[in-house]
DNA sequence: GAAGCATTTAACCATTCGGTTGACAGTCTT
DNA sequence: AAGACTGTCAACCGAATGGTTAAATGCTTC
């Protein structure tokens, strides 16, 4: 278990749900996830340059979302979905509000802001 | 179950993700998801104008993320938590890569990449 | 209807974003 | 060493972001 700050903990938020707020980085992932891609193999799918591929996968490194390794005049680009279990426990947190219904949930809070 | 495109479910998550992408607006969610708050509440913890956090309010509503209703002079915020329903699905596919040992997982790709 | 709140809108500013093109740097092949 | 190939970097562009202050809108109350 590693300790963090809340700060730090914000920050690489910040930077995971901004990695995925683009269609196109989700794309990427999505490919990568079925198994080492170099970053032409990756670009190739899709309509823009090499060049800005290359940034997306600049930014999803920085939310540590992949890992790349060079193989002679490649790079190996693999997913690292560790920074996403973060993500989505910060989503289960509401979980509540839509599992239950809207009854249970009024309750709920009425329950909770009369504390 | 309501059918949608893939463009929009993209559009949606999109823009779910982004207005996830920032500390202070996760921190009003979270605030809001205590109960319903009028603006001026939701905007009194944070150092920065109330211009300011209506603008952050109008990211979460594009989003779909709250609901208001106007109450006299005054608009009571509600959380909508459905739309993090997606996102956290979106995330949930990759639980696998993070939950199943790193050998398993190797095991799983190669198996999927055979075929 | 004037004064006082609650909130939004407008105008502005600096920074970031997502894209482009073209130059550059490694690596492999010949 | 010359070419061919993979990928990044730098410079630039227009649009969007997150913030500000000041003016405007809309209710409520006096």
């Amino acid at each position: 278990m590693v300790k963090s700050s809340a700060k730090a903990r914000a920050l690489r938020l910040d930077s995971v749900f901004h990695a995925l707020s683009d269609t196109t980085r989700r794309s990427i992932l999505r490919h990568v996830a079925t198994g080492e891609k170099t970053v032409g193999q990756i670009a190739a799918p899709y309509p823009v340059s090499l060049a800005a591929v290359s940034k997306h996968l600049k930014v999803l490194e920085g939310a540590k979302l992949i890992h790349r390794e060079k193989k002679g005049s490649f790079q190996m680009v693999r997913i690292n979905a560790a920074p996403m279990r973060e993500a989505e426990q910060w989503l289960a947190y509401y979980e509540k509000f839509w599992s239950e219904g809207l009854d249970a949930l009024q309750n709920l809070l009425e329950r909770e802001e009369s504390r």
